[in-house]
DNA sequence: CGCAGATGATCTGACGTCAAACGAAGAATG
DNA sequence: CATTCTTCGTTTGACGTCAGATCATCTGCG
């Protein structure tokens, strides 16, 4: 019930840019807060998604698909094996890269946690309809260059 | 011709909010690289625009309104000041505040820096027709909570 | 008035992100 | 094979952001 009507919404009018920024980090804010609640980080929640549907990768691959720096996915992979959730075994093909390997504790950190996500997304995106949400998503993905 | 079609489109599909964070990234490093281009920072340039919309504030609105932290907002401030962009003036009824206020340089500098806006947001969002940009424009809103 | 608490601007310290440099291991060229 | 170049993972250093402390000023209350 804030009282605050002011400048923002004519800036959000002209500047599409700002628009989406904005959503961004209030989105993104919700999604922090909902991964300290299950005390597994975004970045880690995403790479064991990853190695749980396309199998092990190196970290190479996870930094790249998921743009994350490469040298934050280190610390990712570092906490992630010391919990656990991932093996880093040596690529035989190539002994300069790992194939990181998602374990059975990590399957079950990973189901665990997503059961959790289409609560946090429903509560987030609650502003929008179903079909609006579909919508929001066909834009993005258009420009994001997704082909489908 | 990028011939990378994996992981991500998928995880797009089910994430909404990845796909919006990862939107919102991409375009804050194209309004980077354009503010780069003008010499005047997109915080700065914000700035100057409530300014001249809105009249002198002080920090802790134009902080509160256009979402920059206020310890931030003393470096904006302080740039433009330099720049000659802004005066720094007393409120006289309560000398805790300043009431920023844009010289006639920050004008000028405001609206050279304003003509290249729309051929930035044109080509920023190429992807979408008219129609989309307006789509996205409205859901975003709703997002923001955005009273109209 | 005199004092406690709130508020605006500023400064400082911690944190996360990212670019650049590095070492190890492969690929390519002669 | 040797030399050069590239790639993967890691470390380091710089930068921007933000929470908390600080100082000056204002407000409210006795």
């Amino acid at each position: 019930m804030q009282v605050r009507p002011t400048y923002f919404p004519q800036l959000a009018g002209e500047r599409l840019d700002i628009a989406l920024c904005r959503a961004s980090a209030t989105v993104a804010r919700a999604a922090d807060a909902h991964a300290a609640g299950q005390s597994l980080g975004v970045g880690q929640h995403l790479v064991l998604k990853m190695l749980y549907t396309v199998g092990p990768c190196s970290q190479q691959a996870l930094s790249e698909e998921l743009r994350i720096d490469r040298s934050v996915m280190v610390t990712i992979c570092d906490d992630l094996e010391r919990d656990g959730c991932v093996r880093r075994e040596r690529n035989p093909h190539d002994r300069r890269s790992y194939a990181v390997t998602i374990t059975d504790a990590g399957r079950q950190r990973l189901v665990t946690a997503e059961r959790s996500i289409p609560g946090y997304l429903d509560d987030t995106f609650k502003a929008l309809t179903p079909d609006e949400r579909t919508q929001l998503a066909t834009l993005l993905g258009k420009l994001l260059g997704i082909s489908g």
